[in-house]
DNA sequence: TGACATGTAGAATATATATTCATACTATGA
DNA sequence: TCATAGTATGAATATATATTCTACATGTCA
């Protein structure tokens, strides 16, 4: 239907749409929902109150809007990954890997997705769903990689879904403390020593990713 | 200065702040600080908006003052154990069955403690201090626990921080969760599981820790 | 009993802020 | 050059709610 087919005006719309969801996250992940205001994201944004209002129909469908994003970003990197083909450790190695290259292009998604998890999804169950599905998904992914890892006999007898849950938020909790202070290179050591202990907490075999 | 020396007055004065303090508790937790109004907590605990304001100067406060109770509470458990004389192994599994009984006792507080803490963090700096601390010490103590068990070759070469942080996390994390549908039975299962876990990640035989 | 202290109440106040809307701007094409 | 459509604007509106303050209730003690 649009292939290229976007007028000046059209695309100038698109953008002022992007530069108010940049203002707005950059404003959300430093202040939280309710400490921002519609006139923050305005000034921040280089327009005026009225106008985010032709973008967006409220402050909330505008979170709603930046979440979804957000999430829709991350997750087409991790889904793929975790339902690829290859074995099974690798899956889990990549997995965490990934997270070098999701925490650089998300900090400030990231800071607003981890942090504003309890606010917004008390605040108001629909958020809750938009944040909740994309850690259920990967939890319950992650879990089935394990148990067929088990069954391949690669790795030893676990609870599955212990370790699933526990390797998400380990490199959750390891992805909001590196998002703000960045550096790259520690980032991957970090995620390396992860990926040395659950791997060599699953395999049978002592792999040892080389300590660095 | 004051052994049972209180008058029905002051203890009624007493039981009247811990009122406000746990209809707040509630309410905090299921609906989010900013969604919950002192209107709210007024009707909730059955006394007049002025009145709370006799007992805690503003709504921040109040919600402080819940916050640190908690966090006191639950320390009172944790730390200890990570400071007492036992061997490593025994601490991490006494620190992570332990929750139990937190869960169990703290089933509001741990959902406010742990959702909201994005919120408040980012939206007032003076919450960050008393949210952060514990689960800092709590990191600090864990991580100097496995160091100590490597350096008495009880446990084997790991990476002493990403095991801490990695423990508390999916402590922490289970925790939430239990805190949704508690089930008592369900919980002490969940945290074998994890105990199951972390110690044959970390020491050189193979504890089976009865895998139920 | 009556006056005082202590605690309670909730209407009134002050303020913040999400949302609306009438107006103004700007590019386009006739 | 002018008319039009699509945008942008921000003062005005509506509403919510934290906090104050004066009046009220109740038990205490002289």
């Amino acid at each position: 239907m649009n292939k290229t087919k976007l007028s000046r005006k059209e695309k100038d719309k698109l953008r002022h749409r992007e530069e108010i969801l940049e203002a707005a996250l950059i404003l959300f992940s430093s202040k939280g929902f309710h400490t921002v205001s519609m006139q923050d994201i305005a000034s921040e944004s280089e327009f005026g109150v009225g106008t985010l209002y032709n973008f967006f129909e409220s402050k909330e469908q505008l979170f709603v809007e930046l979440m979804k994003a957000g999430i829709e970003k991350i997750g087409q990197l991790l889904i793929p990954i975790l339902d690829s083909n290859q074995e099974e450790e690798g899956k889990l190695s990549e997995f965490i890997r990934v997270h070098v290259d999701i925490i650089e292009n998300n900090i400030e998604f990231i800071k607003l997705y981890i942090s504003q998890y309890g606010t917004t999804t008390s605040a108001n169950p629909r958020f809750k769903d938009i944040s909740t599905n994309l850690k259920t998904t990967v939890t319950a992914k992650l879990e089935s990689t394990i148990k067929t890892g088990m069954q391949k006999k690669i790795f030893r007898q676990v609870h599955p879904e212990i370790v699933a849950l526990s390797l998400r938020v380990t490199v959750e909790a390891f992805s909001l403390e590196s998002s703000e202070h960045f550096d790259k290179v520690k980032v991957k050591e970090g995620l390396l020593k992860i990926e040395n202990f659950f791997l060599n907490a699953l395999l049978k075999k002592e792999t040892d990713t080389k300590i660095i």
